[in-house]
DNA sequence: AAATTTGCTTGCGAATTGCAAGTGCAAATG
DNA sequence: CATTTGCACTTGCAATTCGCAAGCAAATTT
């Protein structure tokens, strides 16, 4: 869990020191909403994140202490990436930036539906969703 | 009003299709947060800009229409840099980032002792300052 | 045993970043 | 009213980062 660069006391600078990129925060998107937790995984995603760049944000996302290496229980040549609590948490940020996107960008009709869902009980949905992920997490000998 | 690149139709992935970088979220938190409104104030940030980044975020920002440019009331050499209404949503965002990085980074008390206060009535704060915000931008004949 | 999968690493050209200096107009100053 | 200062940028250029393609070793499948 490194901490390398820290651009001023800022908690949003902060934040950005690690996801001010095009691609942290959609690999944790990833894990937190499609489930996905492997290399092969990430690198099928829509936005075809180049390879080299994908190892790259998965080491700083594991310094960062946001994602955790563990082995893969079903193979070897495997790695199974997880979130840690610190990245779970990152929920309420992924949910508030769709929000947003929902009412300003345009968005494909089946998520809209989806996010209309969850902003009904944002709440209920964040503390379901977030315990459903820690509830892994737990399972993993690494849970608090 | 311009729409550049898509990398998907993930509302995330087009959110991060802007702000997917380590500087242009902090020019919102600057005009959110402190106020800050010309180029000069903006240069003057604890994170220290490089002028010709600012200049080019400053017109990605305008083209996505989350800010616009309007003529400086006090003086003709200066520019009125304004949030929209697309731009004073991201507010909620702002707030979480700064929720999850109080929770899960270094903070500076000062600003500890801030976001206690708005997560205290995360609802009603949000309201306030947007309604505050979205009044400014009434009085110059772009409300809405 | 050979082919394939998996999680990377390496090379390299292209794009982006960031520092420093410069430019043109507006406003303040002497 | 001439000159300096302030403001919002632009330009040049070196350094870093990105992204495509290829390669590679260990594990797994056929």
């Amino acid at each position: 869990m490194k901490n390398k660069v820290n651009r001023s006391g800022c908690p949003i600078s902060s934040m950005l020191d690690i996801f001010g990129d095009k691609w942290s925060l959609l690999i944790i998107r990833d894990m937190v909403f499609s489930d996905k937790n492997t290399y092969g995984d990430f690198l099928k995603s829509d936005e075809k994140i180049a390879t080299n760049i994908l190892a790259a944000r998965l080491l700083t996302l594991e310094e960062s202490g946001v994602i955790q290496k563990l082995e893969h229980p079903g193979s070897k040549a495997k790695v199974l990436y997880m979130l840690t609590e610190k990245g779970i948490d990152l929920l309420p940020v992924l949910l508030e930036i769709q929000f947003w996107a929902d009412k300003h960008l345009t968005v494909l009709p089946e998520i809209k539906v989806f996010l209309k869902e969850a902003k009904k009980d944002r709440e209920k949905f964040i503390k379901t969703l977030s315990r459903q992920l820690k509830g892994r997490l737990s399972s993993t000998g690494n849970g608090k």
